[in-house]
DNA sequence: CACCGTTGCCAACGCTTGTTGGCTTGAGCG
DNA sequence: CGCTCAAGCCAACAAGCGTTGGCAACGGTG
């Protein structure tokens, strides 16, 4: 089998599985020791986060993480395997309907700008849109995270056109993260969050309550 | 030489220039062939486009322009040179003052919106964007973009604050290109561009005129 | 103690990539 | 015709990559 251009697509479901039918599965969640799991997944997040798919060896991996290269494809079977298990997002879906009509942009714009500030958690956020700008896989599962995250609060608040309002909110938010986090637009970048919040909140509160064209 | 990782990093200006100290320099705009040089540039653009700098082979590049990968090198001396040559942008800045001042946001919108609905010339931007993501050299030729583009505009329009104003700007729109040509955000993907325009357009105007916080 | 599964390292395989140098072809010109 | 020079192709190089299989150390259990 070997190297096969690893481009991350869909088709690859899981060629490691050991040949001996028993023991477990390297993909999804073997537990073979918590701890080196653990810190493989820390390397794993940061690499990605900082360099992107492509650039992300898994040599460097498990050089960061103090082991050797073929214990990461052991723990996950492959580099894809790795990704995916690195960015599996723990959703905190914001509820809208706790804040009154009016202060609900401000409300979604400061529960993403919080989560991102945090940056032993934005790693992820960052490591997926490094790699969804280059994969298509990685794509879809970026747009299911805005239709999660965003469309369905949204939705949840029995609008109509939520689809329409959750596609330009989102837009906005990940030119936002685009912006600050990754090509660090000055002063955008070094604003504080505050700032940027009461910035950005009005355009969302907009798309959240403008009229049909 | 030979292979260095291939950064596209500065720090490798010119690599290439033939032993013999005569001929025309490869790197910067080597007349060697007036058509063969439009085909490569064709198909790198399209495919750095389409694909991202790391996944764009010069074989494919090549192969797409009917020779040899050999002869792209020849050309422009090495990848990261033929990416710079792909993607230098022709800016055509918007003059602002020429609209009333409660209809710039829209003339800002509609002005990009445009351009990259032109497919023929958007694959510069995605080009652009695919890999400003991974690379910092590359990052810092978008701000740079953002700046002549964006700030610059509404600089000249005797705008303090024109810094915070055009990064603001620059989000929206960035994110907008990022989720309905990349992403492919649905349904912001196949709205049709007026309503695109009519939707972000005041929200640019918001970032245009809004007073400092 | 002997057995065994786990954890880890080491060395290699196979492949792709950017890049180089030499060869062939063909047109222009004395 | 014979020479030159650009344009192009082919074959190879050196390196890095994901990935694999075998082997050493160790800890628990009979």
């Amino acid at each position: 089998m070997a190297r096969m251009k690893d481009s991350l697509l869909p088709g690859r479901a899981r060629p490691a599985q050991r040949r001996d039918g028993q023991g477990p599965v390297a993909g999804s969640g073997g537990p073979r020791s918590a701890g080196t799991r653990r810190a493989i997944l820390a390397a794993a997040r940061s690499t990605f986060a900082a360099r992107g798919y492509e650039q992300t060896t898994i040599r460097a991996v498990a050089g960061q993480a103090g082991i050797d290269a073929s214990m990461v494809m052991r723990y996950f079977g492959s580099k894809a395997g790795l990704f995916t298990a690195a960015t599996t997002m723990d959703l905190v879906i914001p509820d809208l309907a706790v804040a009154p009509a009016a202060r609900r942009g401000e409300l979604i714009v400061r529960h993403f700008v919080d989560r991102w500030e945090d940056s032993s958690r934005d790693d992820e956020l960052i490591a997926l849109l490094r790699t969804a700008v280059t994969s298509e896989a990685v794509a879809a599962q970026l747009q299911a995270a805005v239709g999660q995250l965003i469309t369905g609060p949204v939705a949840a608040l029995g609008d109509d056109r939520a689809a329409e309002r959750g596609a330009l909110i989102g837009a906005q938010l990940l030119g936002l993260a685009l912006g600050r986090y990754i090509l660090r637009l000055e002063p955008l970048a070094s604003m504080a969050a505050a700032d940027v919040v009461a910035a950005v909140a009005p355009s969302v509160q907009r798309y959240l309550s403008r009229p049909p064209p």
